[in-house]
DNA sequence: CGAGGGGATGTAACCGTTTACATAGACGGT
DNA sequence: ACCGTCTATGTAAACGGTTACATCCCCTCG
């Protein structure tokens, strides 16, 4: 069964197309009966407009395109749940794809949707703004999320202050009593996960401390459990501090099979203050961002861009905000802070 | 800039716009000259085709429409990354949508989708299949997702088999002792939660008991936490049952506020097995579901029913798991069932 | 009473592909 | 030499909307 046009439309309302698309844009000036008999007759036939043959003649196509390096785990759970937050409410569509964090890939992806969406919005922590431009040379608009390479290039930008987390994280472990603190990195050629490192060691150095250790992780709680093994082997921490929250929780796991307690024995601090960082046990200290409310602004942005407004410089940074929970003090004089954080 | 169009590689190829797109389309034969000399000059004029134009005229949009009820929660994380797993793998586009729980939305967003996607992928709860597809009458290929009303209708389901798996966990924390067994429900028209407290109910009449706890839910953290404490204050059960893992969580949280040892004081279980569940303190008894498995199974249906060989009959039941840990047992005899859990 | 104006609607070109059908060579068989 | 086949390519008609422009009608005003 066929479904039904916007000629079959026009015929059962004794109008022309032309008519019936004004009517269903509410634009211009149709006579009120016209209207309403032409509603009735495309809500009788079930008549729904041809996404396809809308976005070639009115060029666009009432979608945002969004791409992530991964979908795995809260973090991009709660980012994509702020983006549709934007879309929904802006009546427009999300077609999400994934890069697996290749730049080639990513690349690719951006080409497939061109012509796809109004506007995209693309974290790549691993290739700059440039270079993901140059793959969709002058076409669609762009709007990059944490890609700290195009902070200052020619798209809007988003971006967490990774630096400032990891060095407040750092200080925090510090100011607490903390002497040898371990960090356990994200994935090499990851610019957030760099970024973060960087803060860890300029918040050693600024506290006078040399004392680096550092364990390699991929962002995955099975590469934190790891980390965490291998620092314990070696120069036992009395402090680890994860590049972001799952790799913390991995942590938790190794301390509590080496029957270590925390923060007893070991503090720990994550990354990010994803959802259940707040319910694992001890509760985790971390460095919050509002990920959902990224997403939600990012998108937003995507849509004055679409509405015209193009101009205007719509970068934004956040800094993370500290929440210390119970995995890095039993010092309650910290909790009102703690208390702020649950803000949800 | 406007972005080159097939007429322009045409041109500048010296061929027709009909060869072009034969080359593009990898279909017929084209002499193996015209064929690299067209794409030599498709890729020099960063040639996309425009993704309206082709669904309008070939009638495919190569893209499959998901609708959830919800993006909260590694629950939904994960069966979006198995469904992109399965989108990527066929080159298909993934355009997501959430209804917000609610029926008549979900059936808006059904229409708004319809004239875009090739099939749909639908979760939700909360109505059945038949009064979904009088949404779209006789439109696009439907498959869903644990709408039990949709089970032996007319559209391909992939469900979870919600009373087994209920069963299953009560039976177990009958069978290690408990007595006083609570359960913690989920949102009251959501059909899975109804089954599983239907299994809960099914599994303490099996056994003889007949005191029923029950403390209402909604499928988050913050109602767990609410439900449990509840719980503690009316009759105090010596086992919780969560409807999913995600309460069950927030119970975890309840009790520990409370001084209550688990599984010593309390035993808990949840339902999901989502990845968090291993990594809190302790770790989570659990209906075992694999989610990112039904949500790639689902999408292969979706591309079979798609490529043309609709026959066969596409349902699936999954039925649970039973993953013990160390929340609702010390005993270490079975610990290589829970060990057994940790296929990943 | 005619001209002018403005509101409502129709006409038709156009958007960028795909694809059925037509055509033009080349080649082999008789 | 002619005809049929086959291969490679071109021609042009959809596909289903949007929208600039034309048209028609009715009303008002000088």
């Amino acid at each position: 069964m066929r479904s039904a046009t916007i000629r079959d439309v026009a015929r059962a309302a004794k109008v022309s197309t032309a008519t019936v698309s004004r009517v269903l844009n509410r634009s211009e000036t149709v006579a009120e009966p016209t209207v309403s008999r032409v509603l009735k007759v495309a809500n009788e036939l079930d008549y729904v407009p041809h996404g396809g043959a809308r976005s070639l003649a009115s060029k666009r196509t009432d979608t945002i395109g969004v791409l992530l390096p991964d979908l795995h785990g809260e973090f991009f759970s709660e980012l994509i749940r702020g983006i549709d937050a934007g879309t929904s409410a802006h009546g427009l569509h999300l077609l999400l794809s994934r890069s697996h964090g290749d730049p080639q890939e990513a690349a690719a992806v951006l080409r497939a949707m061109r012509s796809r969406v109004d506007a995209m919005l693309v974290m790549s922590p691993y290739a700059d703004g440039e270079e993901l431009s140059s793959a969709l040379k002058g076409g669609v608009p762009l709007v990059l999320l944490n890609s700290s390479g195009g902070v200052g290039g020619r798209h809007p930008t988003f971006a967490i202050d990774n630096h400032a987390g990891a060095f407040a994280i750092t200080a925090h472990l510090i100011e607490t009593g903390r002497r040898r603190i371990a960090f356990i990195a994200g994935p090499a050629d990851n610019i957030e996960a760099a970024e973060r490192l960087r803060g860890y060691r300029a918040a050693l150095a600024a506290a006078g401390q040399s004392v680096e250790q550092i364990a390699q992780g991929d962002f995955t709680e099975q590469s934190g459990v790891a980390a965490a093994r291998q620092l314990l082997r070696t120069a036992r921490p009395d402090a680890i501090f994860a590049a972001n929250d799952m790799m913390a929780i991995g942590c938790l796991q190794a301390l509590r099979e080496a029957e270590l307690r925390v923060p007893g024995n070991v503090a720990v601090a994550g990354f990010d203050d994803i959802p259940v960082a707040r319910f694992v046990e001890p509760a985790l200290t971390t460095a919050g961002v509002p990920i959902a409310e990224i997403g939600r602004q990012a998108l937003e942005c995507c849509v004055a861009i679409i509405r015209g407004a193009d101009a205007g410089d719509h970068n934004r940074i956040f800094t993370p905000q500290l929440v210390i929970r119970a995995s890095s003090t039993d010092n309650s004089e910290h909790r009102p802070q703690s208390l702020a954080s649950e803000r949800i």
